[in-house]
DNA sequence: GCTTGTCAAGCAAGCGCTTGCTTGGTAGCA
DNA sequence: TGCTACCAAGCAAGCGCTTGCTTGACAAGC
């Protein structure tokens, strides 16, 4: 559907790539219906119609956008399940990882679009990033399984799986890079509150 | 600033309040941006230059939605921490407050709006907007203070508060109506899932 | 009882600008 | 010579908002 996936000169200076990263943090920034195609050209010095040499709409840069972010989440938090451990510390990784994805700094405006304007895709696109969103959240059901086995948590539900994407996701509303706290700290914290002191 | 407060005929049907649950209603769904003017206009069977009798400016009427939001959810949850009981008891009626207002049928496509569309106002507008949250968020300070006291919590530090917050907001997310839970078993688990077993 | 004036609440039309996107051309490299 | 990666220009549609005018309700004046 989109113009993807071209075979692309390898290490020459890719200009999809920045087109990307540059609508990644306009959309963050400004939202996807208040960012023009305009800005995003300005942004990596292109006149106003050339980007649509790379991509055959403003909808397709979108979904190039949420992919990426969703697929680099993915990656990051599934390595580091992948580790091993006890359940805990399993799920102490994936909670790093996953924060990490949403607030480190070249990463998080994926992450944001992500989490606020993938509602603009089109059906098919927005049916396509659920289903990735559903393997990934199926991740964590898992980790929630094994701590209540090894009795570190009550409840493992799937409101409980919510609760703890929202507290997760939710950073991204507040957390700010010199704010005294770094990510390490907040996985720390987030697991202090969830899970009962022993065990 | 904006055109508020006029006397206005009593108990006739007031237009500008129809406006603004229209506004509500298209701004939470399709974003802020995404809703033009002609879009409101239609739901209310006007014509497109029809609401500037009531309004200056379309970010107006977002300032009149999002205030609204602000003002319903924390008249809600103020009057239930009023209430008084033990401190648990005072931080369950907040949290059913908080939840009824962002999932409640005639009420959640302000908060809605609120939640994501509140970064489209124009600075000073902005600035009121984070005044009455930060108002509101420190009620919920407090009542974590005082379930802290109790013994009911190990941790009230911010990070705390905004890990509730963010469970909270998140709902809006994923709830859906007639989806098998009600909006106080979400409340109740999420004391559950927060608070230790005793005390 | 009929006219006249006032006012809230719109309508109908459209202005100036911005939007996503297209098109024809071309510089530079292989 | 052919292909990649753009530029320069602009089109049709849609945007927020303005303007001049109408309509219906109500009150005052005679």
């Amino acid at each position: 559907m989109a113009a993807s996936r071209r075979p692309l000169a390898p290490d020459e200076p890719n200009r999809r790539a920045e087109i990307v990263r540059a609508a990644s943090r306009l959309f963050a920034e400004k939202g996807y219906s208040a960012t023009t195609i305009r800005d995003i050209a300005k942004a990596v010095d292109m006149q106003s119609g050339s980007p649509f040499y790379h991509f055959k709409t403003k909808h397709d840069m979108l979904l190039a956008v949420v992919l990426e972010g969703m697929a680099t989440i993915t990656r990051a938090t599934r390595a580091a399940a992948a580790r091993g451990g006890t359940p805990r510390e399993v799920f102490d990784a994936m909670l790093l990882a996953h924060l990490e994805q949403l607030l480190a700094e070249d990463g998080r405006h994926f992450a944001a679009t992500l989490l606020h304007e993938g509602h603009h895709l089109e059906p098919a696109a927005l049916k396509e990033l659920i289903a990735h969103k559903d393997t990934y959240e199926a991740m964590w059901q898992k980790a929630l399984r094994d701590l209540k086995r090894a009795g570190n948590i009550g409840d493992d539900s799937r409101v409980t799986r919510l609760f703890l994407m929202g507290a997760l996701n939710w950073t991204v509303q507040w957390y700010r890079p010199n704010g005294g706290r770094t990510v390490k700290q907040i996985a720390r914290q987030i697991s202090d509150l969830l899970l009962r002191a022993n065990a």
